[in-house]
DNA sequence: GAAAATATTGTCCTGAAGGACAATATCGAT
DNA sequence: ATCGATATTGTCCTTCAGGACAATATTTTC
């Protein structure tokens, strides 16, 4: 097993040598870095230095050229964006670019037995935006869709999608006084009071904030 | 530290036992057990048998009586659903019930230092979905509320509450007719023609379909 | 400093939304 | 066969939303 770091940091590869033994620190995706790199067993650490630093586009190189490699990126400034977009590049972690060594160790353990690393923060928020939005949250809309009849359901959708009576009227070959009557009994049975609020529901809204 | 395991099925009783010295395993939870969880380095591996088997609610049994406690829910059969729902009741891992040893023991030494841990599976599915709901179609909300103008913005953001005119005016203490005005602004801006439509861009709609 | 963009408010008008009364037809359950 | 829920449509009325004209003050930009 071996360890390759790739940072123009000083601090972090005194780090990480002083971490891992084995570890080989360099500059940049140099030939030289990727012929190291293609044995078995290869952990790479990629720092990602700045904001600006396309790390996912170095990522997609070395995955490229190295594709059984395990790329960890470090992050001087972690944040959720940013974590998914390298893991959807091929990562297998992402953490703290001065993370502890001890979890470091942990990390490369992890992704040696062929998981993916994401520090606690993130998954936290990861599971929290995620329980919303993919285990409530159609439920909630379920529910709200299944507490009106056919017909209702059927303008309420066509409401949810911001159309007009008139234009639900024609969509459906009714009068437009029929399609009020089925919108004012959505608006009882869903508690709301006014179409605004039904759209809002039946689109999900509740759990994201917009600020 | 100690490890306490709960589950009524005999062939995972051994097999925990054998993996960890320290295991007890116990069939439920009993006052005994929640004597012995007392304890501070606690993993308690909360085995989830049957999809009817209320594994949520034994779990916020046990955080409420030993709030230190890290739980490990084991599922015989798991799923994104299920993961999501024990951890957002405060589970810090969810994993294959017949996951082998070294596993467990992974899992447990990347919760004892504060992790929190799912599968490779599961965590890459979290990531793909999370990718577009979270990365994307912010951006595009971003960039909408980019178009606008700090006040229009401060409008359009109540707007997509579902607030009417008169209840933004007194949120904003602003006129009514400067709700309007700055709310036609945002169509002219937007491209939108009411501000239903305005509402449901400014909450995403774009990519969870409704029908 | 002049010009452009932004923030605020005014009145008048039109059309849409939604409530208040309705009535009638259909269909499934008791 | 009757009752209740559903689907459809009608008129009248009030309120709200939004456009068509505005004007004025402040702030930003060139």
């Amino acid at each position: 097993m071996q360890n390759l770091f790739i940072t123009s940091s000083g601090k972090l590869r005194a780090d990480w040598e002083k971490a891992f033994a084995s570890a080989q620190v360099y500059a940049a995706t140099s030939p030289e870095f990727l012929k190291a790199a293609n044995k078995a067993k290869t952990v790479i650490w990629l720092h990602a230095e700045t904001p600006q630093h396309d790390v996912s586009g170095s990522l997609r190189q070395i995955l490229q050229a190295v594709p059984q490699a395990r790329v960890v990126v470090l992050s001087n400034a972690p944040s959720q964006q940013h974590a998914f977009e390298v893991m959807s590049a091929g990562a297998s972690g992402y953490c703290h670019a001065y993370s502890a060594a001890a979890v470091l160790k942990e990390v490369r353990s992890v992704i040696m037995h062929g998981g993916l690393w994401l520090g606690r923060e993130l998954l936290q928020q990861l599971i929290n935006v995620s329980t919303t939005l993919v285990s409530n949250q159609p439920d909630q809309v379920a529910d709200a869709l299944d507490k009106l009849t056919a017909r209702e359901r059927d303008v309420a959708i066509e409401v949810a999608k911001g159309l007009s009576n008139k234009e639900i009227a024609r969509l459906l070959n009714i009068t437009e006084r029929t399609v009020k009557a089925h919108i004012s009994a959505c608006f009882e049975r869903l508690k709301v009071k006014d179409r605004l609020q039904l759209a809002l529901i039946l689109n999900d809204k509740s759990s994201r904030q917009i600020n």
